[in-house]
DNA sequence: CCATCAATTAGCCTTCGCGCTAAATTAAGC
DNA sequence: GCTTAATTTAGCGCGAAGGCTAATTGATGG
């Protein structure tokens, strides 16, 4: 059970972490944008910095498993795991909705976005 | 439009890193089952670390503007900001819809969670 | 097989995050 | 007004994040 919430915890803490970084935000939006699935080259054209230093940010997307690489010839192919991200997205969606049930504590409780 | 965006980073630099640490999920948390209000001594009460630790985590988490701090005689009341972190869980959503309206890319379209 | 192209790994350096203790602030209470 | 309680500020130390260049791997093509 405190095994199973610390697993939780590295969890969210991996995958908020990844998506601290403005590099790493971009590769997602433009990964999703493009369809989910780019290159190593690719992704590292969009940027001025150095080549290395893409894949450093690649390498912390992954083990968030944010990203899923595919080894193809010479090439490498980095795939986007949406069921990650919607994964944070349901943790941030508790704060939205009513916390426990109950009605006590005084704030009352609007229930927004409809869908 | 470039500061426009920039600002926008900013903002999501601020909120996301904030989100990164276990230990500012778990006040965020907490406050959002407790109502939304707590004193920085209740806060500080649930971790065995030192008190000005929790000072700098909330400071975090009042600069990303997820919480907003209220003097209150000798004691400080922290507030939730949940429209905040809605902001947050709308940039993960792009991720769970039609990125961009086409349905080029090959890519199926699921719509996941109708709630 | 040798050169080349795609990408990662190794190693360096600087800045930042986060824990601590000690000191300072500020409001209440007597 | 002095003490006590609530909280922040100052400053230190260490380890990790994130940039770079140089070197290495591994598949392709001539």
């Amino acid at each position: 059970m405190t095994e199973e919430d610390d697993d939780a915890s590295d969890t969210y803490e991996a995958v908020f972490t990844a998506l601290a970084h403005p590099v790493r935000r971009r590769i997602l939006l433009t990964l999703n944008f493009e369809g989910g699935e780019m290159t190593a080259g690719a992704i590292a054209a969009m940027f001025k910095h150095a080549w290395p230093t893409t894949t450093r940010h690649l390498g912390v997307l992954v083990s968030a498993g944010l990203l899923h690489p595919e080894k193809r010839g010479r090439t490498r192919i980095y795939r986007l795991e949406r069921k990650r991200l919607a994964l944070a997205r349901d943790w941030l969606d508790w704060f939205q909705k009513d916390p426990n049930g109950t009605t006590e504590g005084g704030t009352r409780w609007q229930r927004r976005r409809s869908r």
